[in-house]
DNA sequence: GGCTGGTCATTAGGGGCCTAACTATATAGT
DNA sequence: ACTATATAGTTAGGCCCCTAATGACCAGCC
């Protein structure tokens, strides 16, 4: 995600734009941009990143795993989860051992520090989303997230063709 | 923006959370950056990222003009549109010359390769969006994009207590 | 003229993500 | 058993972005 401010005069020139498509998509991507750097102003002080605070609820409500399920789950390459759980490590919220029955593989555990942090972070976020998502009635939000599950669809079949 | 999905459990064990809240962030993120991904993807045989594109646009729309310049319509500080325009200028798609007038600044300049890579990100990107949105009728399109501007008049309030 | 404050661009260092290549281990086919 | 293939995690190198510090430079004030 670039922080990027598309330009207002983004079509200038180039008149063969579906502009309803074009403004959608910038704008879910300002949007989306907005919402991360507040989730991040908010994450800093407990130097955990959002890629770090969900392998933490991971960890949390699905047990220790491996660095390449933790992967899956991500959707992230195991070079990733790498650096990952490098800073997770470092900070003490979680802790890496030898997997017993196949030498290959790592296992990867969330510590009594990880579960503290967890917590705070998510009471955290939780408590500022309602501000964020304040403009919206309850029937907009729900049309909203409906209409975000529909590209989500249009774009999975896309990135199926792509990928 | 990481490149994470959210675990369909991210709500256990927080009960206290506005569920509506938290998915239409998610969503929103997800979203975001299934999108940026696929731009990514459509941009990378061009040799540009996102924002070099968007440096690219501002560049032809409005003429040349100081790296400051840059940074002020990309909501960028002065140090990130240092990386771009050197990454643009790598390619040929842009040069710095001296500004005559004031010799602490610099002149960023679109070349003819630029204009070249620039109309064909544009035709590339615009035919995709499209398809990126054929799951929303035109009223859906609309009110999303509604809700959309709803949500950043919101997280505007929000950024400026917080910035 | 000499200070001071503001602006310019760059550098340094960091985070987060990627791909490609590497080492070690496991497994399947013969 | 033995080789070929696949998988695990890491490393190396790269891109994009950030903040903070640095060295130039300009302008205005006294």
């Amino acid at each position: 995600m670039p922080k990027i401010q598309m330009p207002d005069d983004f079509y200038d020139q180039t008149p063969d734009a579906n502009v309803l498509a074009t403004e959608a998509v910038m704008n879910t991507l300002r949007t989306a941009d907005v919402l991360f750097d507040l989730i991040g102003r908010l994450l800093r002080p407990l130097n955990v990143s959002a890629a770090g605070g969900l392998v933490l609820g991971i960890l949390r409500d699905h047990g220790p795993m491996s660095p390449s399920a933790l992967g899956e789950r991500l959707i992230v390459t195991r070079a990733t989860v790498t650096g990952l759980v490098d800073s997770l490590e470092r900070h003490g919220f979680v802790r890496r051992s030898a997997n017993p029955t196949d030498r290959r593989s790592l296992v990867v555990q969330i510590t009594p520090a990880g579960h503290a942090v967890l917590q705070e972070l998510r009471t955290i976020v939780h408590r500022n989303e309602k501000a964020w998502l304040s403009g919206l009635s309850e029937p907009d939000l729900r049309s909203y997230i409906e209409q975000l599950h529909q590209i989500q669809d249009s774009l999975a079949s896309v990135s199926d063709g792509v990928g």
